[in-house]
DNA sequence: AAGTGGTCTAGACCACCGT
DNA sequence: CGGTGGTCTAGACCACTTT
């Protein structure tokens, strides 16, 4: 247990492999290496660092699990990007009472910015009032229209915030906030309701007034912990599923 | 990449580590060493495998993070317990709108057998009419009736069912089918939709008929991957959220 | 003191990838 | 071919637990 940088404190001192963890990590996390970006080999990290190739290898190994780099033999090891089949995989979990997946598409129904309400502070743990964009879209699937969402972003996180005519980035938020504002969602934590559906939402969704919901409040977390994104979201679960595992 | 034991095809042997982890993943599954049992130690399985210590670990830690085994530095490595804390806090995901987790209590409806239905057959992957037990329970939170739950199992599985008289015990059921029948349940999938509710479950709830509510519709598996119960909940989410993590 | 798992190192060999 | 990550070994030392 030699430490990699002077601390202050004896005791506690954290193993070395967590502290090569932590380091690399943070440089991930400032942004010094961008998605995509080759780290250095193992033997190169372990020297610049004076440890083993051992204790970096068991570091990177923990970040690739952690999804943050991918490593392939031969290639040499990457920080993670977001791929839509990633962010769908990973991040969508509507499914077929079979299991199916279907691949939603989008159409934008309202674009703008304003203060913080309540609900948005609370969960992005940000002052009342602070500047929001926002977005309300429509998820069809299978050409039918069955997810309402309403997203809302920090503006100081997405300055000049717009939508991409590319339709692939559209329909994947996480890519888009990826590729233009840095912004990489590692983690999300979500709360489900059932609710009756509001005049206004039943009638974005086609459906009768007074039909029941699947509501989805979801708060994404970046790679450095930080809430970046309130989603809400609401799911007819008439031919629909929201389907998890539990391990 | 020597083998532990000869292989009829020559390409795709797997690495020793993996075969380690799947042979002692067996001796677990099997009951060969039933929960709260200790294992070897690390050199000891090594010496009986002609393997190195460092690949016993490899495996070893894998089955820890699969959370099959427990280990402690000084103590030895444990084939894991399901205790009433780790099921609750693993299979029971409700918590108030500020993440806090209640201690639920349960009060039993109605036990009994008959042949599978329609959903249970499809859900656990039996042919109609294999025997089932069934119970519906009614959990309270907090003092009040917020949770229904019709559990069914297959009957072959579970020989002799009665309920325990502990009060724990009924509580937790994973904890109880671990004890009392061998079965350890260690994944489960689940499908949620929004439904409202019949007349005989709004009663049970004591709330009005029509309201809303999240149905969830469970699937646990045990060590070995096999299908060994079938759970419909029920729950009233005026006052409660389905609490999870995306990572 | 003896035994366990936890950390760290050093080195050998293999499989895969690019040139 | 040289460079990468993947596997496997052997050994040293540490931290923790039990006897």
């Amino acid at each position: 247990m030699t430490m990699l940088l002077p601390e202050e404190s004896r005791p506690a001192a954290q193993p070395l492999y967590l502290q090569v963890e932590a380091l690399l990590m943070g440089r991930i996390a400032e942004g010094l290496w961008p998605p995509g970006t080759p780290l250095p080999s193992e033997v190169e990290i372990g020297r610049d660092l004076g440890v083993s190739q051992g204790t970096v290898r068991k570091a990177l190994q923990a970040l690739e699990r952690r999804r943050l780099i991918e490593r392939r033999q031969g290639r040499g090891t990457f920080v993670a990007e977001h791929t839509s089949e990633r962010a769908l995989f990973h991040f969508f979990r509507v499914a077929d009472p079979w299991g199916r997946k279907p691949v939603p598409t989008s159409r934008l129904l309202r674009m703008g910015t304003g203060p913080a309400n309540n609900d948005e502070a609370r969960r992005l743990h940000l002052p009342l009032e602070t500047p929001m964009m926002r977005l309300l879209r429509l998820r069809l699937l299978e050409g039918r229209p069955c997810i309402l969402e309403q997203i809302s972003l920090p503006a100081a996180l997405f300055p000049h915030f717009t939508l991409p005519l590319d339709r692939e980035l559209t329909d994947e938020m996480y890519v888009l906030y990826q590729r233009r504002h840095g912004v990489t969602v590692m983690r999300a934590e979500e709360e489900l309701r059932a609710i009756a559906a509001d005049a206004w939402i039943a009638e974005a969704l086609a459906g009768a007034a007074g039909q029941v919901l699947l509501e989805i409040d979801r708060v994404a977390f970046d790679v450095s912990g930080q809430r970046v994104e309130r989603r809400l979201t609401w799911l007819d679960t008439t031919d629909w599923r929201y389907r998890l595992e539990l391990e």
